[in-house]
DNA sequence: ATACCACTTCAAGTTAACTTGAAGTAAAGA
DNA sequence: TCTTTACTTCAAGTTAACTTGAAGTGGTAT
C-alpha cells in the first residue's frame, strides 16, 4: 500500500502543507498516522482529499463539509447525506448555469472592444455595444 | 430616464444597500447623484452593477475590477483592457470545465448513496464505490 | 407642522479560510 | 556522529468582502 509524505500530498493536489494541516485541525482530514512526528499519507487520504476539494471547489464551506462528514452512512443518517448531496447538487446546477452565461457575456464584451480596436486601426465606425447584448436573450 | 432609490436597486440585484454604499466607496460605482442625501441610480448605474456581478460571479475580485475600471477604452488602454477580458475569458473557461467535473462528480455520489438506500430497503447486496468511479476517464 | 422611517456617514467589527512566526524535533545524507 | 533540511505544534496574524453600530438628516405621509 503505497503511502505519501506531505510534500508528496502537498504538490499533487497543489494545496500548501499548512493548509493540509489545518484541514486536520478541523477534522476533515483525520486518522493520519506519523512515522516519529512525520504525518503518512495514504490512498484513503487522498480519496477524502479528492472530496474535499471537489465539495469545496462547488461553493460548500468547510464548516458544511464537517457536518456531512459527521453523518455516518452506515446508519439512519444516510437520508440526511443524500438530502444534503441532493441540495448541494441542485445549487450547483443552478451555479452553471449562471457560469455559462456570464462566461458568454465575458467573451461578447472581450469581442466588443476587439472589435473597437479593429475599427481605430481600419478607421472604421466603432461598433455599438448595444449590437452586442442582444444574443442572450 | 427612469430611476431607482437604493432600496429598489438592492432589492432587483438581490445585494444589500450596505454593499451597494461599499461598491461605491471602492469607486466601482460612481457619479451616484444624490436627492438630499439619498442616492439616485439610473439604468447606467444598472448597467454598471451588471459588469461588476458578471466579474465577481466568474471569481474576479473586487481589487481588479478597480483595476480594469482604471483603464480607459477611449486611449492605449483599450490593449490592456482586451489583455485582461481574454485572460479572464480563459480563466472562466478553465473555472466551468472543472466546475462541470465536479458537478458529474457529485452526481454520482449522489446516485451511490441512493444505491445503497434502495438495496438496503431491498435486502440486495451494497453497491461498491468503485463501480460509480469508473465513467469519468 | 410634525412625526416617522428610510436614508446618510464613518469607524469599527465580523467571518471564512487560510498563513505566518517562533520554537522545537527528527529523518536522511556526508 | 553531525549537520542540514523538512517536518512538527500552537498561537497569533492576515485578507477579502462585507456588516454593524452609533449618531445624524431629510423626504414623505398625516
Amino acid at each position: 500500500m503505497p503511502t505519501y509524505s506531505i510534500s508528496d500530498v502537498s504538490k499533487r493536489y497543489h494545496l500548501p502543507q499548512t493548509t493540509l494541516r489545518y484541514y486536520e485541525d478541523l477534522g476533515l482530514l483525520y486518522d493520519v498516522p506519523r512515522r516519529g512526528n512525520h504525518r503518512v499519507y495514504n490512498d484513503a487520504h487522498l480519496a477524502r482529499l479528492s472530496a474535499i476539494c471537489c465539495f469545496k471547489n462547488t461553493g460548500m464551506t468547510l464548516s458544511e463539509l464537517q457536518t456531512l462528514f459527521s453523518y455516518d452512512e452506515h446508519s439512519a443518517d444516510l437520508d440526511k447525506i443524500i438530502d444534503l448531496l441532493d441540495r448541494h447538487c441542485r445549487e450547483v446546477d443552478e451555479k452553471l448555469r449562471i457560469l455559462e452565461q456570464n462566461h458568454r457575456q465575458i467573451k461578447r464584451k472581450r469581442q466588443f472592444y476587439e472589435d473597437i480596436r479593429t475599427a481605430r486601426e481600419t478607421h472604421q465606425p466603432l461598433p455599438k455595444w448595444a449590437d452586442y447584448k442582444i444574443t442572450d436573450f
